[in-house]
DNA sequence: GTCTTTGCTTGATCCGAGTCAAGGCAACTC
DNA sequence: GAGTTGCCTTGACTCGGATCAAGCAAAGAC
């Protein structure tokens, strides 16, 4: 054990996520992990996948992941914790452009200008697993299935940035928001119907392009015809079919 | 060059781009080949990516390239005209996504669901050049230039889809719409102060989330506050500064 | 304990842009 | 020529949601 402990205590000093033994099993829990698990890349793509991972955090709330201007390098996967992107204008205006659930990628939007267009900021405490994307587009050279799994969420993005452009009222949107949150949390193996909310509702109204007043309004609405009920920033879906029917127009397909 | 002809006449009736003497003339001057050609593709790599691409259209204006639903097998570069993707909800009613000027990729959207999730229509007689995707992606595995465009295309499109979402005015938009466009054209080497309208206003409005009774009124507007003039679909910018001013929270950085 | 601070809710008012309606202007057709 | 069609413009009215302004409750600070 001695000298052997010794050589991987160096190694491991240098790059602590070495380890493919416990990373694997570290990894099989990670939600990337899991999405590539799940699309069938092999054994060994998957461990080589697993080198090029390091786990960051825990990030307490407020915390930036990345900010605005930071040289691209990386993209994150959530792998706890909720995750808002932010850009901040000059009049000092906040733009919320989206919320990252425990699964989901974070920084694609950061390939092509090379820099971070944005900040993603923790909003309560967050883990994340940082993917070096260099890296990660070498091994899509040799794996098929990385570089079908990066096209593929990359175009994903284009089409539900797309999905918001459209002119709805406030009863849609936040319908629709609802939904949205409800369908990415059940995909997680998280409860569909009790939803935790880890965004204010200045953060929901910003990001829906709304006033955060009109943002309570429409929830108390929504709550007084039995669709929902609210308790601070706890949500509980009561009927979905409804909320279905009024945000019909900008669901997802 | 008597039995070469043969030769070569064989493969181009199976595959009339085979012809890398033409096609390499053909496709310098398309909008694709000359992304490729500017980043630094090598020759080689460039004659394979002429030889997946099929030259279609003209289309008339009104025909549509592709249509939702349509099983997802290529993208396509906008070698003359204009494209309009659009999608048509229940009711029936036109959501527009983007304008699409030569140069431009059409059909990035469609990667991750395997389908079309819109229509891509010509507006007025549109040419394309037409890359099978599996065999532009298999080319990616062996062409770094060619995954690090990819990449970066459907990340810049993500941004691009982000910025149209904040709440702004209708002023805003319009103006940085039209800056857009301006900028666009002129990356192209068309005219950045005189630039040709294929849309109808109807078409801008949807786009922009407006009636096109207000594109009317705001363009009116602009011209009588000489930040423009405008003649049916002939539009020229005469203060682009003091349109920039306008638009600037929503310029693209 | 009181005093702040922060986030959420509710009410009153106002304004930008949508909607409705009418009319203008080319480009075609017959 | 007159009529039709499609697209654009202009005016009058309406309304959804922003804004302004209180008020309230929970969580810390001291």
């Amino acid at each position: 054990m001695g000298h052997d402990e010794t050589r991987s205590g160096r190694v491991t000093a240098h790059n602590p996520l070495g380890d493919d033994g416990d990373e694997y099993k570290f990894c099989s829990t990670c939600a990337f992990g899991a999405v590539c698990v799940g699309r069938g890349v092999d054994k060994i793509g998957l461990t080589e996948l697993h080198c090029l991972v390091e786990h960051a955090g825990p990030y307490g709330a407020g915390e930036s992941i990345f900010r605005t201007g930071d040289r691209f390098g990386a993209i994150f996967a959530v792998r706890s914790g909720t995750v808002k992107t932010r850009q901040v204008d000059m009049e000092g205006r906040e733009l919320i452009l989206g919320f990252y659930l425990p699964g989901e990628l974070v920084g694609l939007n950061a390939i092509h200008p090379e820099i971070y267009p944005c900040d993603a900021i923790a909003l309560d405490t967050v883990e994340v697993c940082r993917f070096s994307f260099p890296a990660l587009a070498t091994l899509a050279m040799r794996i098929p299935q990385v570089q079908k799994e990066l096209f593929s969420r990359l175009s994903k993005d284009i089409g539900d940035a797309s999905v918001r452009n459209q002119e709805s009222s406030a009863d849609e949107r936040l319908a629709a928001f609802v939904l949205n949150l409800s369908s990415r949390y059940e995909a997680r193996g998280f409860s569909s119907q009790a939803l935790h909310l880890s965004m204010s509702r200045s953060d929901i109204a910003n990001y829906l392009g709304l006033a955060s007043e009109t943002v309570s309004r429409v929830l108390r609405r929504f709550q007084d015809g039995g669709l929902l009920a609210v308790d601070g920033r706890e949500l509980t879906i009561n009927n979905g079919a409804a909320l279905k029917d009024i945000a019909k127009n900008l669901l997802q397909r």
